[in-house]
DNA sequence: CCTTGTCAGTTCACTTTCAAGACTTATGCA
DNA sequence: TGCATAAGTCTTGAAAGTGAACTGACAAGG
């Protein structure tokens, strides 16, 4: 399978992977969510080889998850800033993050907290139903067939392709 | 930088991209979340080369995310099921899946749907708080160092590392 | 002027990883 | 005996990534 393959599958997990699938792409998103917007920033935080960063911000520019905005003009200089698109990829990025505090944080704990403006605690992401407020818990969850109404129901493994 | 040093960084983000940052990785997760345990169902399904499946199962049964079991002796037949912690991803799909879905999804609408069984109803994801119940943006979170009391507070980008 | 520095990339010579499919081993079934 | 199934292993050319040096447009300092 060719990688670009995935954005035509009928399955909105490889369609999000054909963006952001690579191995360097998503630590480049952490970056910008924490306000790194410049080339030069970008490569000496990550130590990413200049040719395929160039490639990377490109990949996502045209994606519409970055755009590059111009800062000044002679020379001319450009920075990447998330869009909405982009901003919405936070639950994925922080979801990422407290998988990897819950399992890999040591003794010290994890590496940074988080706190919510909003209600001002510190505070854990939970995945939670918009329907019932509660947390998600993967054997909780069926899939369906979407469509009118008509056969669905419960689908078994052999019925569909997709998460 | 050599993928591997990845999971030296004090960074969560990092360090679970050790474990899921390579392109097929969340494929074959997503798959053994729709229940697809053996290795000629998970090769047939992604079309992946079945030397790099060896590899991944493999580092994700090393990694404790999935774990081989034999379902027979002779001649001797495994299967690759998610443990707790390989269960624990299941926000980390959801979420990529979500944003598929919102931003890719043509006129057909998205092409599986979840039900939340515990309440019965078709749902969304929701990225929400621990501590009030609302809805995480982006914007909204701020990144503190941990630490027993000290100097911590908010934190400006070149104080920290890390998301 | 002339040098040095900044920033956003390109180019090049290499190394690593991936893709596709044939092959292997152990066994049950007809 | 011959075929089928399952879980891999092997081989080989193609693609992608790496690190370091280089470019081009400009600013600032002596």
């Amino acid at each position: 399978m060719r990688w670009n393959d995935l954005s035509e599958e009928k399955c909105s997990l490889a369609r999000s992977l054909a963006v952001l699938g690579d191995r360097w792409t998503l630590l480049i998103l952490r970056d910008a969510f924490l306000r790194v917007r410049r080339f030069d920033d970008f490569q000496a935080r990550l130590g990413i080889a200049r040719r395929v960063l160039t490639e990377r911000l490109g990949g996502l520019v045209e994606a519409g998850v970055l755009e590059k905005v111009a800062y000044q003009d002679r020379p001319p200089r450009f920075e990447y800033r998330l869009t909405q698109k982009g901003l919405d990829l936070y639950p994925v990025i922080l979801s990422l993050v407290h998988w990897g505090d819950k399992h890999y944080a040591g003794e010290e704990g994890p590496p940074v907290l988080h706190r919510h403006k909003t209600c001002g605690h510190v505070f854990e992401p939970v995945l939670s139903c918009s329907e019932c407020g509660e947390a998600v818990e993967a054997r909780q969850v069926e899939v369906l067939l979407p469509g009118p109404e008509p056969v669905s129901g419960p689908v078994s493994i052999k019925d569909r392709d997709c998460a």
